[in-house]
DNA sequence: TCGGTTCAGAGTATT
DNA sequence: TCTGAACCGA
């Protein structure tokens, strides 16, 4: 054990060692976060203060629970599969799962991902004649989603207008149709085991008495629903102990609550805050950028990083006149830490928005530097596996109209519109599913649907007994999976990812620990006993429901969508936004696109929060580097097919200017004024020194591309009109440019003209003079 | 059922 | 500018 508390450092091992009362644990970034939580958890089980029974442990992301588990092996002799450890939904669908009786479900309900539920959504609006202009699906399904995080069913959302109240009938609608067809949402599986937990005593006393210890990580990423969550299973005696950084709180906008951390402190009346606060990643420089740039937040814990690993490098900052040419100087800076034997999975590229990746995949690929681009569509969300899977699931679940859609003319089989409309008319008028209401069905439509029911009904017979993989293999080629891509010129990858999907069953099944000859639909411990008795209090009891092969599979494929890199393992620059690099690192960092309205993100200033969100995630990006730190921003950039001027983010400014080192001339930061798009100050604008021009050699090649050179010119004459500039107008009277969007004929520029308010004038049209 | 055209919209994202 | 979805004609 003593082996077990080695090498941490003080305040890792007071919270490691804490004794068993409440503990909030402000976990800095690179400060050994994970390693504290899992450390935690071995300790309190080989001190005998816990059985690995007795604990729960939840986190975010199926990767963070895989490495806990892999972690916590490496310390402790445990079998750690039967152990409460896991994602918030992946710990909800095993309560469901053992209790679905008493939650209200079949046992073999499915979990729609977010783009079963969209599709739901858009049936259900169909079916309800809902103008989808008025209440788009999307809409819907976001109104849905956040009253569910909430904790609100549709009864407990306050309707204030007609829009409102509309929307909470829809809401209404979408859950009575998930029930009738056997389907759970994300949402519903924490709020389906929340309502479970609060409504039955007997179960709800039982876990709060079975675990002592609750571990939450990411504890600044828990929303209201999944707090409350916690909350109930903790009950009166559990010991939490959670961990979080309210530094790295990026995920407001999905419904995170920050807010959550200090009402934790509080209501559970925590004695013990620890701050860990070393940093084991960063040199110092670095840390020091980040800790001056957060300190510009409000309302925050409070917290500072430090490191003994010496200052290191200065920050780089480079400026640059067009985003192609940012993504040229970033192809040389990358070929000059390769060539001084940096290896290319160590260096990483970040943007705050997805669309930025192209202008540097393009100079990455052009220059023929091997990249990864993370982000994109995943393993089981490609539409070919969801093919594979809504046949499996439809053997499951024929109720499922979500799955039965899906494949019932896919490969085509002649039905139409028209054949599954007076289905669905049937099924309506029967009360009963699409699946259900084909033997009611007359005329020459009943013949190709019955034929589609026969076809299911081989499938289910002839799998009856197989086992898991040889399930799936013998459903991609006898559903006709297989032979509709054989006949698609470009479906070799979908078949190659078809045949995939037999070793992702069986990888799962190793994963698992189930024999790979068990049949896909026997309970796993071989014991159906009494499936989701009441009376069998535990999921882990001999007596509890017992899950099938083939039901986990669909569980998983739905809970853990899989990779979505591709060439993993080469040794490729990454590639990926600010919010998918949370939590990793690597030694050299470029942080890219460093514009205002692009990172702060224009859409984010109007948000309340939004702007310290904002520094968060910038925070988040600094703290990503290991050695080396590079902080870019072009002047111009193509965005929606036009051209956009911006000025340099204000976060640029907010760093310590003797911790930079510029490598393009610095320029005088842009005034404040001229970002709150308002403002006292702003006579001070027009002695504003103008903006760097364009420099032949500016990029490294010394040469402009055809493009390049449009921009540049374009960029010429919009300095005319440059952004701060005072400019008079006939009827206005006096004011400032504050933006400048498009060029030539196009060119708009918005002036904030003081009292007659912030106006958009067309060049070609508006008469403007500049002043001073 | 396909391929073409047209149109709107373009932030971050896990389960 | 580019993408994805919706729509229409063969």
């Amino acid at each position: 054990m003593s082996n077990l508390l080695a090498h941490l450092n003080e305040q890792q091992l007071a919270a490691v060692t804490l004794p068993p009362q409440h503990a909030l644990i402000l976990a800095g970034a690179g400060s050994g976060k994970t390693r504290v939580l899992t450390t935690r958890i071995a300790w309190l089980i080989s001190t005998g203060q816990v059985s690995p029974h007795g604990l729960l442990a939840v986190t975010f992301t199926n990767k963070a629970a895989r490495e806990m588990l892999t972690r916590l092996s490496g310390m402790l002799p445990v079998n750690t599969r039967g152990m409460w450890i896991g994602t918030f939904h992946g710990l909800a669908n095993r309560m469901l799962r053992a209790h679905h009786r008493d939650a209200g479900l079949p046992h073999t309900f499915q979990i729609l991902d977010a783009q079963d539920q969209l599709a739901a959504i858009k049936r259900l609006l169909r079916a309800l004649n809902v103008d989808d202009e008025k209440f788009p699906p999307k809409n819907v399904q976001h109104f849905v989603n956040a009253a569910k995080e909430e904790g609100r069913r549709a009864k407990d959302v306050e309707a204030w207008d007609d829009y409102t109240r509309r929307m909470v009938e829809l809401y209404a609608a979408y859950d009575e149709q998930c029930q009738r067809e056997g389907v759970v949402d994300f949402a519903e599986l924490l709020l389906r085991s929340h309502e479970l937990l609060e409504r039955n005593q007997l179960l709800r006393e039982h876990y709060q008495a079975r675990f002592r210890h609750i571990l939450v990580d990411e504890f600044q990423d828990t929303n209201a629903l999944q707090y409350r969550w916690l909350k109930l299973l903790a009950g009166e005696s559990a010991v939490m102990f959670a961990v979080g950084d309210d530094d790295q709180s990026i995920y407001a906008f999905r419904g995170a609550n920050v807010a959550n951390m200090a009402a934790f402190e509080r209501e559970f009346r925590v004695a013990n805050l620890i701050k860990l606060e070393q940093n084991y990643r960063s040199q110092g420089n670095i840390l020091d950028c980040a800790n001056a740039l957060i300190a510009h937040n409000s309302r925050r814990l409070g917290k500072n990083l430090w490191t003994d690993a010496g200052e290191g490098e200065p920050v780089r900052v480079h400026e640059s006149m067009t985003d192609a040419q940012e993504a040229q100087w970033l192809v040389e800076e990358i070929r000059a830490l390769v060539a001084e034997g940096g290896s290319r999975s160590e260096v990483a590229v970040l943007y705050r928005s997805n669309a930025q990746s192209r202008v540097i995949e393009h100079a990455l690929f052009s220059s023929g530097i091997a990249y990864r681009v993370y982000g994109g569509l995943r393993f089981f969300e490609r539409a070919e596996i969801k093919h594979a899977l809504a046949y499996m699931r439809l053997l499951e679940n024929p109720d499922d109209d979500g799955a039965f859609l899906r494949v019932v003319n896919f490969p085509a089989r002649g039905i139409g519109a028209r054949t599954l409309e007076a289905l669905q008319d049937a099924a309506r008028a029967g009360g009963c599913s699409l699946f259900a209401a084909i033997p009611t069905l007359g005329g020459a439509a009943a013949g190709k649907l019955g034929a589609f029911a026969q076809l299911v009904g081989r499938l289910r017979a002839e799998t009856q007994a197989m086992p898991l993989t040889d399930m799936v293999e013998h459903l991609i080629d006898r559903s006709g999976l297989l032979g509709h891509y054989r006949a698609e010129r470009e479906g070799q990858d979908r078949i190659e990812n078809l045949r995939e999907l037999v070793n992702a069953a069986a990888a799962f099944l190793a994963e698992e620990g189930i024999g790979r000859d068990v049949p896909a639909n026997l309970g796993v411990s071989g014991v159906q006993g009494a499936p989701g008795d009441s009376a069998v209090l535990d999921a882990d009891a001999p007596g509890a429901a017992r899950i099938t092969p083939l039901a986990a599979f669909l569980a998983h494929a739905s809970l853990e969508a899989g990779e979505n890199q591709a060439g993993e393992g080469s040794d490729a620059v990454q590639l990926m936004t600010v919010h998918a690099a949370k939590g990793l690192e690597f030694d050299a960092v470029f942080i890219t696109g460093l514009e205002e309205g692009l990172f702060p993100h224009e859409n984010s200033i109007a948000e309340p929060e939004g702007l310290e969100e904002e520094r968060r995630l910038m925070y988040v990006a600094i703290t990503r580097a290991r050695r080396r730190l590079y902080l870019s921003f072009s002047q111009t950039r193509m965005l929606h097919g036009q051209t956009r001027y911006s000025l340099r983010s204000r976060f640029l400014d907010e760093l310590p200017p003797e911790l930079l080192k510029w490598l393009t001339p610095r320029q005088p930061a842009a005034p404040a004024a001229y970002r709150e798009g308002w403002g006292g100050a702003w006579e001070g604008f027009g002695r504003q020194g103008a903006p760097r021009r364009a420099r032949a050699g500016d990029d490294d090649t010394g040469r402009l591309s055809g493009a390049e050179q449009r921009a540049a010119q374009r960029f010429d004459r919009g300095v005319a009109f440059r952004v701060g500039q005072s400019v008079a107008h006939a009827r206005f009277g006096e004011g400032v440019i504050v933006g400048i969007e498009g060029s030539g004929d196009d060119a708009r520029v918005q002036v904030n003209f003081g009292r007659e308010g912030l106006k958009w004038l067309a060049l070609s049209v508006a008469r403007l003079e500049p002043v001073g």
